[in-house]
DNA sequence: CACACTATGTTGCAAATGCAACAACAAGGC
DNA sequence: GCCTTGTTGTTGCATTTGCAACATAGTGTG
């Protein structure tokens, strides 16, 4: 019967709406939870640690496109979360040799500082958010999400 | 040895965290895709798909303050949909008899009709971003994330 | 070299956001 | 009744965001 298939393809579709549903709705509260611990914590958010965090991994002065290319960010977002960084004194431009038009970005040691310390914040802080599923929950999530991307 | 127990508990962590990192990272950019359809479309954003849905599903006049609850939305931000909304005429506001306060939120015909519309592109975008998973994985990925929340 | 084209980064502007303060009302105790 | 306390919804203000335009510089082609 035609109602039959019907509902058959509804259920099917279903899981995958209840994914984007729960998707959409988890991801952030968890992350206001962990950004509200680091601002207790007189800490810039999770934004800015993110852009620390890629300055410091990468070893050497990058450039901002490579850091929007690593972080998935707009142009425009990298400029000005940069800004603020060096006004605050954490980051430094230096010039770029290759290219007049970029600059190279290097932490100062403030702003290696301010990451380690934010990290004794966000690593906890990660944990604590995730402890409501099991380690092996944790893969299958991560498995599956990046396969979304 | 003491490096062996670090390196476990290193590990063990890991999973938690490569999670919340897939996390943060996908469900943002799944949403910008999802909205970018419904964008070209002509259409509102999610924010607002999310409130005539609300009100819809309700099945009589609601409460800002039930809206909010519902959507785990402040305040503030159910205010401001709403009067973007009924500045659209999707939505009217209605006395509250019981409490002066409040409103009564209400569709017009126009939002019942553009709900409708907004889901016919809603449906398939999701459907189109959630394609990259198997229905079992989307089961499992559900339950994994409302247990999170 | 001159030219068109692409890439990088910044900025003006309008819209959206978050916060805190506020007005208006409800609820309950006395 | 009156007063205190909590709730509901809005708004002023400063900050942030997204978009598009822009300036500047690299890239490639003839």
């Amino acid at each position: 019967m035609q109602i039959q298939r019907n509902d058959a393809e509804k259920v099917l579709e279903e899981n995958a709406h209840q994914a984007w549903i729960a998707l959409q709705r988890v991801a952030p509260l968890l992350q206001e939870r962990v950004d509200l611990e680091l601002k207790r914590a007189g800490f810039p958010d999770l934004a800015a640690y993110s852009i620390l965090w890629a300055i410091d991994r990468a070893g050497a002065p990058i450039r901002p496109r490579d850091l929007g290319v690593l972080l998935f960010l707009p142009r425009y977002k990298v400029s000005r979360q940069i800004d603020r960084l060096v006004d605050d004194g954490q980051v430094i431009k230096l010039k770029c040799p290759e290219d007049a038009r970029g600059h190279l970005l290097e932490l100062t040691a403030s702003g290696r500082k301010l990451r380690k310390a934010m990290w004794d914040v966000y690593r906890p802080a990660i944990a604590n958010v995730m402890s409501g599923i099991t380690e092996s929950e944790a893969a299958v999530l991560a498995k599956v999400l990046n396969r979304l991307a």
